[in-house]
DNA sequence: TGAATTTTGTACCGCACAGTATAGATACTC
DNA sequence: GAGTATCTATACTGTGCGGTACAAAATTCA
């Protein structure tokens, strides 16, 4: 007997009969456009064309969906900020970051806005941790912005004479405004022309 | 009998054990910290140091006590609004609102952030109207910095060669991302630093 | 003093929520 | 094909929500 030479094939059971990459998008869609709280559990099983118990033995309770939405959302619409920060030089870097949050807030194939600005600014108190969690995101961003910075005053293509710390902090909010402003509703060109305008009057 | 010259006194019945302007502030804040949604019943009767039925009694729902919060914020945080749009010139102006904003945003005696943003800017579908009237609030904010960069326009101290419709989308977007700056806990100096890191990269 | 009027406190309503128990359906292994 | 492991579907649970009914308390006017 040869044993069980068990041809590493599929698992015993009923086959999951939906695409878990699918239904995860979707909810990211749903958290993108409504918000934490604002997505019902109705909500999301419904646009991810499950229910409630595949839900849970797929993804977890609704706080571990959202983190798993939002690592899609990073490695997607949000990577235009990974790409930005591997660009050669800080003018580079500065261009890329802008027009890539112009680009991506514009863009009507997403819902509006950005998902760690829409998904929980304020909350109730049952959702705390997710609103630590978006701001920690947040936070993150900004520090590695101001790391690339950093290395540019380094490398010689920022004047050591700028206050990255205070560079950085300008435009992380300027990022948040263009969010904010794509959320009131802003046109793709309005944004583009705001990220084009920051751009004119930066400092280097 | 001269009548009834009744002396302009107190109404009849029970007289109000708690004063409404005290009450609505502390509503204010409670909707400032947690969002509209965030805010339960609960947490605003426990707030305002009074009952359910004498918040429905003077105040109306959930929504009509939210509206007189945003009036209440309006005239009293959000003033600063007001006062830079009375500055004569469209430099000052700027600086009025940016410097405004870092103030206000920076004053540890009021919640973090900015109600208009903190409020809801995602939200479930029960909520879409206070959302619409939140987003609006924002958008009027916008046209009147926009009426009142082309008035410095027509007066002289503001170049014609610059497009106002853009300068105004960038200083919102500068103004909503110091929002979201303070409500990550940015500190009240590193908020002054983004407002005048601003100031000085100005195309006027 | 007593009737009228307003506010207060409690207790409740229907509803939607996040999350789950349980039974039935489907495909694998042997 | 028997047995078993996994997934699906329905229906349910307890909880907190926004909003309210009702009666007791407190005041003014007659």
């Amino acid at each position: 007997m040869p044993a069980n030479v068990t041809t590493a094939a599929s698992k015993p059971g009923r086959p999951r009969c939906f695409c878990e990459d699918t239904a995860l998008e979707a909810a990211m869609r749903v958290f993108w456009e409504k918000g934490y709280e604002g997505a019902s559990l109705t909500d999301l099983t419904e646009a991810m064309g499950i229910n409630r118990p595949s839900l849970y033995a797929t993804f977890g309770d609704k706080e571990s969906l959202f983190n798993k939405a939002m690592a899609l959302y990073a490695e997607g619409p949000g990577s235009y900020i990974q790409t930005a920060l591997a660009e050669p030089t800080a003018r580079r870097v500065a261009e890329a970051l802008l027009r890539g949050a112009a680009k991506m807030l514009g863009d009507s194939s997403h819902p509006r806005g950005c998902l760690s600005v829409q998904g929980a600014l304020a909350v109730g108190d049952d959702s705390t941790r997710v609103q630590k969690a978006l701001t920690e995101w947040r936070k993150e961003g900004e520090s590695r912005i101001r790391k690339r910075l950093r290395r540019a005053q380094s490398e010689g293509d920022l004047s050591s004479s700028v206050n990255v710390a205070d560079l950085t902090r300008y435009l992380a909010a300027v990022l948040y405004g263009l969010g904010v402003q794509a959320s009131n509703g802003a046109t793709s060109t309005e944004i583009s022309r705001i990220a084009e305008l920051t751009l004119s009057t930066l400092p280097f």
